[in-house]
DNA sequence: ACGTTTTGCCAAAACGTTTAATCACAAGTC
DNA sequence: GACTTGTGATTAAACGTTTTGGCAAAACGT
């Protein structure tokens, strides 16, 4: 009952169309250049000018209500905050989107929420009639997807489907971790540890089975008197290379699991009087920003493909929902995305 | 042309009218309480059952075209990439929608960007109705946002509106400053240097005047020879403190413009043989994770509220958008968000 | 027993699009 | 000159909700 839209007129296509002079189904015709069908150059560039001068913008929500699609995409994210890392994938999922039009809707659960809470999140999406749902979560080994994602296509990041009927992306940390050793192993280093992670994480196994194939395909012995493990941050990675250090025979190589406890392990060396590189060689895996570019020597690490991994998921959103009601897929194998090993300054020759 | 729908019949409201005996009207009203209206308690529980055994789920796109609300809120983020923070913008901002019911569309656009690419971005998110829109630009002194914003509510966040009438939020980085001084000042320092960035920023500014503003409320006289600066990173930390440190007359404890700087201070200080904070007591700023916990000794250094800017920021949006279109607002003041000191190791009490 | 109020419900019109189905009319075709 | 064919446009029916304005029946007051 108050006065309507004194502020501005939302000019809808039944304007355009009355100032053109001409039916909505033409404009909406030529605005979106609809195949099979026919209209005048003339009037086209006359719905186009008139639309432009009206400043019509169309108006989504009826036009997804009407096609059935709502050109967005969902994106549940598990706890977003814990990892810096979750920004590159949103990122990554962001650009892609842009360049199909389509825009990503965005809903964090928190790592302790429920199943029910998490479904609820799930169902939020829906309810806006999302296109396609990526489901992100911190590196976990298998997940059973709430079962309300069935109700549209969806892909995983960083988890596989326990029912192995959901797409999955994962980074390669096995291949990743082993081309790291055979960086160290082409520098010369035969005695290269292991600093892991106390913790059982899947990212775990595979940098310990990537550096444990990196020794193999050098020849090296796999010698468990070099690998050791502590909390995966810097105060773990300090205590555990000390112990590691701190020996006659000791190793002219440090493999950290992760860049915190790289910085951890350059604080051990310095306290034993041993500089980095000179005389040990250090490397992390993550390289997480600002550390690895800010410590000293700047830290030769492994980086996440966390933007590839949220751009894939978009990517293969979209052909999944172009191909959908068609064919139906099973998802055979995760797909594996490449870490690449970024070459600072931690790692010297081993002239000895 | 394909067969219908095999997988998932879709059930709407109409199919809850049927299976419940009523009519769409009354499931409309019982389902979303409408006030006003009167349902007997019977038909109530009738109709709440049998949607939730229907599993009817509300299509969000339909009721938006008629209630003329989305109950989306766009987040348009400047670069999202290069800051680590941007993630903790995103995390409160959905939080607190979450809170209200509402979910988040994010679009990010290159700082490079231009004006053009921009105000495309934010027709991207009218055009899906949004009802409020988020600008988060990386800390700008001022900017003029684009005219398409006005179409809706919209707030500020790491800038000022030029023409002052979109409301703005910052974080209050002088006062984080001075209190952090005060700190230094606490623990019996007087000499206290400040290691600026040489690149001139709002924050730079915040930051310097903070310092001053403590100083001066400590009876400090400014000694400009205790004001150096560099690059913004570890190594123009490093350089800088590097200097100011190698001198007879010492400061007894220094304030790095920001975190990474921080991290080169603690360099400095290592390579001239001065115990951090025995020797020489460091402070940071930005409370930048993973750095500040991980260094050695912890950094004490001023967070920055980027959760509560973000939270901050849809609460008022969703204020606005209630009050809208009968009040009008012009913005006063821009909010200033409290920079709290985290206390940790690298301070300790000045005994010269 | 008769008006009046209250209670419980419903029909139908929006909301702004897309799209299937037609239609008028001019131009070819034999 | 009667048929077909092509061209450029239109009419009207969706899409799934909310909401306005009523209407019948039950309850109530006298």
């Amino acid at each position: 009952m108050p006065d309507e839209e004194v502020v501005v007129p939302k000019v809808g296509i039944r304007d355009v169309a009355r100032a053109a002079g001409v039916s909505v189904t033409t404009v909406s015709h030529v605005l979106n250049d609809t195949p099979h069908t026919r209209t005048s150059e003339a009037t086209r560039d006359r719905v186009r000018s008139v639309a432009r001068d009206l400043g019509y913008t169309p108006n989504r929500l009826a036009r997804g209500l009407r096609t059935r699609s709502s050109d967005m995409i969902g994106l549940l994210t598990e706890e977003i905050a814990t990892t810096p890392h979750a920004g590159r994938i949103i990122l990554g999922a962001q650009e892609e989107a842009s360049r199909h039009n389509l825009t990503l809707a965005i809903i964090n659960s928190h790592l302790d929420a429920g199943a029910d809470a998490r479904r609820a999140d799930a169902r939020a999406l829906i309810e806006r009639q999302v296109d396609g749902i990526i489901y992100a979560t911190v590196f976990h080994h298998e997940v059973s997807v709430p079962r309300e994602l069935r109700a549209v296509p969806a892909v995983l990041i960083g988890a596989l489907d326990r029912q192995g009927v959901v797409p999955a992306v994962l980074p390669d940390e096995a291949s990743g971790a082993a081309d790291l050793v055979a960086l160290l192993v082409g520098a010369g280093h035969r005695r290269i540890a292991f600093a892991d992670s106390s913790i059982e994480v899947p990212a775990t196994q595979g940098r310990l089975v990537g550096y444990l194939r990196g020794l193999e395909d050098a020849g090296i012995p796999r010698d468990d008197r070099l690998i050791a493990s502590g909390e995966s941050e810097a105060a773990g990675g300090y205590a555990t290379c000390l112990e590691l250090l701190d020996r006659a025979d000791r190793p002219t190589a440090i493999f950290c699991y992760n860049d915190r406890m790289a910085m951890g392990a350059y604080r051990a060396a310095q306290e034993l009087g041993l500089r980095v590189p000179d005389d040990v060689s250090i490397v992390g895996f993550d390289d997480q920003a600002p550390i690895a570019a800010s410590v000293h020597p700047a830290l030769t690490t492994v980086a996440l493909p966390h933007y590839e991994m949220g751009a894939w998921a978009v990517a293969t959103l979209t052909r999944l929902i172009q191909s959908s009601s068609t064919s139906w897929y099973r998802s055979t194998h995760p797909t594996l995305l490449p870490c690449p090993v970024v070459v600072r300054e931690s790692v010297a020759p081993n002239n000895k």
